[in-house]
DNA sequence: ACAACCTCCTGGGGGC
DNA sequence: TGCCCCCAGGAGGTTG
């Protein structure tokens, strides 16, 4: 489940490792992942050395000199570990390892990728904002365009249920089930409620919410439940601090409330609140 | 044009 | 004990 904590923690694990550093050899074991990787992949990326790598909502984005940029989403059980010669191996399942990349320093980059929900693009870094997979992203919610004022916007656009909109990348960009549970939880708010019967108040309450909760997550290293772990290994700690994820059926931890957190299903998809402090 | 479903995939957990 | 079924979930694609 790597939402945009995790991936912003997995970018920090590989920045050290790939910043600077050239690709020697890089080799695919086969042919696609979600989708076909791009004509050419490995001997576009041999060769090149990595400028620098960024984070765009959940994608990560490696800049090379070669003038293109690696686009990168690890989908649901993606990973990418740094591996030094004659080092630790991670405990993922070779199996699943789906690209390697060995880099001009002697460490290896692998993506491992067991449900293969992941994919790979590489576009030319000055088309970057017209890739299909990058234009119709919303503002990041840790950057300055985001706000109660572009939730309102959004939220004007259609009415629909406020996880649905939440998640939904064009609001606002790497949210994802577990921090959109979150964030409705912190500002009060019930997943259900519809966009526009949420007012200005509380758009700002929700706003500063999932500032909140995505600004913590990425101190705590994001959540590790099952699949994710960062490139060296390290696992996340924020599901300790889950107020609602998971919890149904457990007492909610908002002070002075005692209420019990329950579970419903939006959208396909499970929904944890408390129906004594979200409204 | 846009919103609601469908689909991709595997490992793990629960139930029988 | 073992097996089977179902669930988890991001986002593009398809359908309505």
């Amino acid at each position: 489940m790597p939402e945009l904590p995790e991936v912003e923690t997995v970018r920090r694990g590989l920045a050290p490792a790939m910043e600077g550093a050239q690709i020697v050899a890089a080799r695919i074991n086969r042919p696609d992942l979600r989708f076909a990787f791009p004509a050419r992949f490995c001997a576009r990326l041999e060769g090149t050395k990595v400028l620098a790598l960024r984070r765009r909502a959940k994608f990560l984005l490696t800049e090379l000199d070669s003038g293109e940029t690696l686009i990168a989403h690890l989908g649901m059980s993606g990973r990418f570990s740094v591996i030094a010669p004659g080092g630790p191996k991670p405990d993922t399942n070779p199996a699943h390892d789906h690209v390697i990349l060995a880099m001009s320093t002697g460490l290896r980059i692998v993506y491992n990728d067991p449900r293969r929900f992941g994919f790979m693009d590489l576009v030319a870094t000055h088309a970057l904002d017209k890739n299909r997979f990058l234009a119709a992203l919303g503002p990041e919610p840790l950057g300055n365009a985001f706000g109660a004022p572009s939730l309102a916007r959004q939220f004007a656009r259609s009415q629909r249920p406020v996880k649905a909109a939440l998640l939904d990348q064009r609001v606002v960009a790497g949210m994802g089930n577990i921090y959109v549970c979150e964030a409705l939880h912190r500002a009060g708010i019930h997943p259900a409620v519809k966009t526009g019967r949420i007012g200005a108040v509380r758009l700002e309450r929700l706003a500063g919410a999932i500032r909140s909760v995505i600004t913590e997550a990425i101190e705590a290293g994001g959540s590790t439940l099952r699949d994710y772990a960062a490139a060296d290994g390290a696992l996340g700690y924020f599901q300790h601090r889950f107020a609602v994820y998971g919890r149904a059926n457990e007492a909610c931890l908002r002070p002075g409330c005692d209420g019990v957190i329950r579970r419903m299903v939006q959208s396909g998809r499970s929904s944890f609140y408390c129906p004594h402090c979200q409204h």
